[in-house]
DNA sequence: CTCCAAGGTTCATTCAATGAACTGATGGAG
DNA sequence: CTCCATCAGTTCATTGAATGAACCTTGGAG
């Protein structure tokens, strides 16, 4: 982003995150990994990003400790992106900027719904189970094709996202 | 941004959303509204933004109808932009953001901190009062400097915004 | 030995960001 | 009336990042 010489007189802590997160793609990025999305081409096919784009916010991610490489085979050797802890914080921002967008932005209705497994209840707006008045972790949240899903996409990455699976899970199929 | 053409194929909400506020500058112009900035000379001063970019955010927001430009100054004309409900409702992921990078890649303490004035308590990490429970609105937000805040920016700008004062509110001083 | 796939890197082109200079309207000081 | 300053932009040359296509590398599979 090349931000740092700028960002270095910003008294606050949003200037930080954007540095990180707020380039182009990085939060589609971290949001395709919140719901399950860990491999290389796997991003690749489901966001369209180019490659030298995808390779440089996979790395920037890892650098800063967004994301962690992990090889999960070791012939041939294959590595796969999965979130830390701190990634997995994003969820909150990422969220409900998709509901903002969602209310504002939106003419069909919302592509994916979220619920809290244990309770069976849709998440709210602000994040929170009307069921039990809490703030369901990722681990008990579960992603479901909404009435505005695009039912058009059929890459093998589009269509293991609209079947209903935990976040942070493995694509289901 | 000329995402048009790669979100289109997007699923997601979230696309959408950072097709008008995921561009370089937006959410910091955003977040300067929130605290009360409102002229072009003004978000020119604190932020360090090129005057290009600037007066096109303003000119893409107010498009949006995240921003309204209201004259208030017939002779000379002057007009300011100040947020929409839409707009205002972007407080929300902005302060998860801010909170994010505060706990994660802040050294130092926050540099403003956010106080329920009917309540006088200081807001949690999540938005929420934690006298009254509830979440409340910028019109009942006080801001004021934190222990992290940056001691040596003297322009009017950065000085007014580190005198407590309402979110929104024309700035202080 | 040849072929293929996954996960990248390289490269030429296009597009946006940057910073400095310029414009144009208005009003105040002398 | 003239000169100067301010605010809110626009214009422009330069730099840097994004894009898309092509290429490379490693390690099976037949």
């Amino acid at each position: 982003m090349a931000l740092g010489k700028n960002y270095e007189g910003q008294d606050c802590s949003l200037a930080r995150a954007l540095e990180l997160v707020g380039e182009r793609w990085t939060l589609l990025v971290v949001r395709d990994a919140l719901y399950g999305v860990r491999r290389y081409g796997d991003f690749l096919a489901h966001l369209g990003i180019p490659r030298a784009v995808l390779s440089q916010r996979l790395q920037t991610l890892v650098d800063a400790g967004v994301l962690e490489r992990v090889r999960y085979s070791q012939s041939p050797p294959r590595d796969e992106y999965v979130l830390t802890a701190m990634g997995r914080e994003l969820w909150g921002p990422v969220y409900l900027l998709a509901q903002w967008g969602e209310r504002n932005l939106s003419k069909a209705g919302p592509r994916r719904v979220f619920h809290h497994v244990t309770c069976g209840a849709r998440i709210d707006p602000h994040g929170l189970c009307p069921s039990c008045g809490g703030r369901p972790p990722l681990e008990e949240t579960e992603v479901r094709p909404g009435p505005g899903a695009d039912p058009f996409r059929d890459d093998p990455v589009s269509v293991a996202l609209r079947r209903p699976h935990r976040m942070l899970g493995p694509l289901p199929g």
